[in-house]
DNA sequence: CCTATTATTTACTGTCGTGTCAGTAATCGT
DNA sequence: ACGATTACTGACACGACAGTAAATAATAGG
């Protein structure tokens, strides 16, 4: 009857927090927002249900904006670093589509978490504000490649409609009915065509 | 105590149907489809949860299967009629972006409720069959818009990709940030000089 | 008018997910 | 060594929702 004897494995806070936020971030990936319950995660993690409300106070949304943050934060960097290259805009262009891809590849789930979940009905507002905040960090970063003689709310509009391009073309390759290198090149050509239009 | 005795209202089963379907519509528009519970549509409809199980055996995944059937119809009706115009391309594409924000403007929740769920993880069978089928009918529809030299794969991303571009414009008319004119006519525009570049 | 049919409801069961409370075990300071 | 603090847990109340069985009222056919 040895019982193993519940050894109870109490880490650090901030410890604990990062590995709640690391397995948050599979399961809601894997299972979607809406379907996934905080009882699994709790059971993933070897943790306890009450744990979790007492690290992410208002439970299931409070964790999925940290595990949104996270993911964005990854996404922003790689980008940022893409645009940085010393390159005329066509290049930039590429630069950006190819990366893009490229982490989609690496975080499939990731990427639908993100941008696939119908946000904006009767969630609650924390995550309304994440969202807008994802929405603006995307234009800014995409904003700069258009022409930039055209109106702001042309701008806007490409910038924005560029972004779903982006998505559509991603979720193609994430099908596997285009390979990656045919998806990067359509999807960078059409973009450049079509920002070249806003000024004419 | 003169009740009013619950005079039942016994419909002919067709037009019960119709009437749970146009119900469903109205709910799972506002509330999304995770959000909403059959009892809600049962009260809408002043007819028991019983019913609706009864003329869709299958509950909460069919009737929305019936609702995305109904709206997707209508605007294909729509889209068709707008291609079916003896312009040249140019024009088709405009004639085609402004029927669908026009439509959008019109039916802003049901559009939601066709492209912004996250259709394909954990749901029903029923309901991804549905959404291929919807997918399959937009690239149709507009591929026939680009230049028709390019090989199959860079169709089929770049067809997607205009979609996505689309929905993303669409998305930002809704929420009123741009007016109409301007994404129908930016939208137009990115997508000409997009499809443009296909061939070189 | 009466019976067979069927459209419809009431009332219920089981499941699952959130959120909480009272308690238990590990660690730290002294 | 031994309290005091703090990380952590088991069990449960509560509500919402999917789904079902059996009864009931309306209609159609004779």
């Amino acid at each position: 009857m040895a019982q193993t004897a519940e050894t109870r494995v109490r880490m650090a806070p901030e410890a604990r927090k990062t590995l709640i936020r690391t397995v948050a971030r599979e399961v809601f990936a894997e299972r979607g927002y809406a379907a996934t319950g905080l009882a699994e995660i709790a059971e993933r993690g070897q943790v306890s249900k009450t744990l979790l409300y007492h690290y992410f106070p208002d439970g299931r949304p409070e964790l999925l904006v940290a595990v949104m943050d996270d993911v964005l934060t990854e996404l922003m960097a790689e980008t940022r670093a893409a645009l940085a290259v010393p390159f005329g805009v066509n290049r930039k262009i590429e630069g950006l589509v190819d990366t893009f891809m490229s982490f989609l590849e690496r975080n499939p789930d990731a990427f639908r978490l993100l941008f696939r979940e119908p946000w904006g009905s009767g969630e609650p507002r924390i995550i309304r504000r994440a969202v807008e905040a994802q929405v603006q960090l995307a234009t800014e970063l995409i904003s700069p490649l258009a022409s930039s003689g055209a109106p702001g709310p042309v701008l806007l509009a490409a910038t924005s409609g560029t972004v779903g391009l982006l998505l559509a073309t991603a979720e193609l390759l994430l099908a596997g009915q285009v390979d990656r290198e045919v998806t990067v090149a359509t999807a960078s050509r059409y973009i450049i065509g079509g920002l070249a239009q806003l000024g004419s």
